[in-house]
DNA sequence: AGCAAGTCTCTCGCTCGGCGAGATAATATG
DNA sequence: CATATTATCTCGCCGAGCGAGAGACTTGCT
């Protein structure tokens, strides 16, 4: 029904799109199976990585809160990855009830050996790109997250 | 480290597609919790439709090669999948050991009712570009799948 | 100060998704 | 027809994540 019409362009981009995300989330979940994690504790790196890099302090309850597992499955992942050695737990002296998270050197490098080759990829890519070409890609990439951020908003509230 | 060069866009848009993968993957498992079904009975569901809409006849055990899980696993997904009245299963009169998978108008109807106003919204997005951006995006999403592709043989024969 | 209430993290017992091993049924091969 | 092969399902186990609640620390009120 939603198929049939002559505009082929947009239901194949919606499709390379969709691929693209599958392919990539395919790659992650064979980095995460390489390195022993679970795909919850790859999402708890990346979620980690991506509060250091904004400055933010990483906790285990905003951590839980942005994977969306309570507290017992928070401690688990953090007991995994605190044992394989990607993160510290360290008190927080300010509030000692707190536990402050650190991602590790060594979990930081894993990741760049294995994403690092892909991301300079992408970035020659990007870079071989002319100015217009840059423009539609980035203006596609950013219409599209607030697309989605929409939808996102219009369902879950009815739950 | 990987990150201190002058070149902004090429990183800049790494981050965007990232973001705009984690964002899908965050609204498809919004829909699969407001659906009773786990993440691993959507990817199914969307690897049955894909198979349908490309004219091959799904079995359990293609289903089960697709998706990584073993046929203990991909019975157990079909059990769930057809207790829901997502998928029917139906022998395969040809070859009686096969069991032919077939996703119900239901299913069909439930993901569109979901994931339709999205889909339209892209493609009105997709269709509001001029040629040349449209080339753009397409060429980008292309050459990046490629690019997965590649990286994604180099790493798994090493396991 | 000191107690009550609130917050952050962790522990315990349970449910259920997925795996390994093997059983069962149907087809292909000599 | 006997044997090997293929496709699917059953059984017992492991482990991720949940609900409930305990313990450690802080903050607000009196």
């Amino acid at each position: 029904m939603t198929a049939e019409l002559p505009d082929r362009h947009g239901l194949q981009t919606v499709h390379q799109l969709r691929a693209l995300t599958v392919d990539l989330e395919v790659l992650a979940a064979e980095f995460a199976r390489r390195n022993r994690l679970h795909p919850t504790d790859l999402r708890a790196l990346i979620a980690l990585l991506d509060a250091a890099r904004s400055g933010a302090p990483a906790t285990p309850g905003l951590l839980g809160r942005e994977l969306r597992l309570n507290s017992a499955g928070t401690t688990a992942v953090l007991d995994r990855l605190e044992r394989l050695g990607h993160v510290r737990r360290t008190r927080d002296p300010h509030d000692r009830r707190r536990v402050l998270l650190e991602v590790t050197e060594q979990a930081v490098a894993l990741g760049e050996s294995h994403f690092g080759p892909l991301i300079a990829d992408t970035v020659a890519l990007v870079d071989g790109l002319s100015p217009a070409e840059l423009a539609a890609v980035q203006g596609f990439l950013t219409s599209m997250r607030a697309l989605v951020a929409r939808h996102g908003e219009a369902g879950p509230p009815s739950e």
